[in-house]
Formats: structure tokens, C-alpha cells, sequence
DNA sequence: TTCTCATTTCGTTGTTTGGCGAAATGAGAA
DNA sequence: TTCTCATTTCGCCAAACAACGAAATGAGAA
């Protein structure tokens, strides 16, 4: 019961649905999430967090940058149907088309350019 | 996304989920859930709301009663997707086999009996 | 080793949410 | 019709939460 609350508090704020969203082409690092929604990254930071901890997510950390997947196929069995119902869902919606446009944007600019722009000095 | 995100704040509550699960045997009225769960009638007419906003119960009342179910089979597919998650994760807990030990208890009352109960005085 | 810098943690603020009791509602009983 | 009473709505309080900027962290670069 308690892993499921934390799963479904994870799931019931609406930038960490769209964060999953996001991450099912593939990885991302913290400032590539951070432009796509224009939030702070300390933010973005806390998101991650509680996504991770309910165990939706996963992270892995390379040179200067942490990047978050998708939880893998050994993740338990709950977490892989919320992942297929929110998928299910919104995979085609209008909100999650307007994140993988702007994504794409993102996906073709320099990582560590990303990371430098958001800071707003 | 809008619907989505009605659906898994709905589910963000711990009560709410037990509410959910308490309803699989079948419809019960408010006095009885509230009974069921110790809260205050107005607590658990809000959280019954919110559950039926999200389309996860009916209602449906009948004399003085007013008795509520989860949603039917013409329910939107990410409505049965979510109880079918519930269900899964959950029917076997702890929790839900307690509080199932303690419906049957109340369902063995009679109705008007548990309604006057629950008034505190 | 020290420096750099992407990320996380901390502390604060405004908003949302769960809880309650009291008052309002409204449908059946009388 | 008026009365009864199960349920809902309202108003309030305390706890939880999302958001931010500033400070801390810690791994790679120099």
C-alpha cells in the first residue's frame, strides 16, 4: 500500500507526467529536462526525485552530467503498468506532441550549451 | 491530460484507494463507508466526489440512501485501466483484507442502524 | 591538489488538500 | 403540506506540496 501511494503521488502532478512522457525515446539529462519545461532546475531536480523514488525512473551519472531513463524491464510489476497507462493515455495527446516538438528542438542543440543557457544571470 | 491527471489525484489519497477497493464486493451507502473507515460523513461525501468527478464510482440513490459502485463496463479505457491497476496491486494487501474483515461486520448491521451511529452526540 | 560546474539540498513562500463541525439541501415520510 | 434525516456544501484550520533562489555537494577538469 505505501509503495502504491508513492507511485500514484509520483503520477498526480502533471510536470512529472509530462517529464515521464518525455523520457520514452530515450534518456535525458537534468538541463535538457529543465529547458524542455522551463521550470528551475532545482525544481526540476525535486521531480526527478520522487519519480525516481517510486521507482519510474532511473538515473545514471556520465562525465559532468546525470541522465534519467525510464525504469528498466526488472522494475516490479506495478511500476510497469503505470508506466503502460500513462503511456496508454497521453502518448497522444496534444501536450505530449507539443513536449516531443520542443524536445526535438532541444535534442539537436550542444548538451553542454543547453546547460549554460539556463542560467539566467 | 486534463482527465488524466483528474484520474491520478483521485488516486493520490490512501482513503480514496481503500474506498476503491472497499467497493469491489459491491455498492455500499455513505453511513456505511463512513462507519467502515471512522471519518467524519463530510470527509467521506468529499472524497466520494472526487472519486465520482474522476469517473471511477456511480452513485445511485434509493430511498433515503444514496449508495455508490465503481464505474461500469461503458467506463472510458483509462477509468477500467486504473481500478484494474488498483485491483492488482492491491486486492492482496494487509489493508485491504482489515478493512474487507471489518465491511463484513458492518454489513452484517442493519442499515438505519449503522446510520444512526455514526451521529456522535 | 584545487577549480569548475551540473546537480542536489535547504529554507522560504504561496497554494492545495484532507480533516472537521455547522449549516444547507432535498427527497421520502408523515 | 410540513417534518425527518442522509447527504452535501461551506468555512475554517493544519499539514502537505510545488516553486523558487541560495547554498552545499561532489565528480571530473585542470
Amino acid at each position: 500500500m505505501r509503495e502504491f501511494m508513492t507511485l500514484t503521488k509520483a503520477l498526480s502532478d502533471p510536470n512529472r507526467v509530462r517529464m515521464l512522457l518525455a523520457l520514452r525515446p530515450g534518456e535525458l539529462c537534468v538541463c535538457q529536462i529543465t529547458e524542455l519545461f522551463g521550470l528551475a532546475t532545482s525544481t526540476v531536480s525535486k521531480h526527478l526525485s520522487i519519480l525516481n523514488q517510486a521507482g519510474l525512473i532511473r538515473s545514471r551519472k556520465t562525465e559532468r552530467w546525470v541522465y534519467y531513463r525510464l525504469a528498466d524491464k526488472p522494475a516490479p510489476v506495478a511500476v510497469r503498468e503505470a508506466l503502460d497507462w500513462v503511456r496508454k493515455s497521453l502518448a497522444k495527446t496534444d501536450e505530449a506532441a507539443a513536449d516531443a516538438k520542443r524536445l526535438k528542438r532541444i535534442m539537436k542543440m550542444d548538451l553542454a550549451e543547453v546547460c549554460r543557457r539556463r542560467c539566467r544571470c
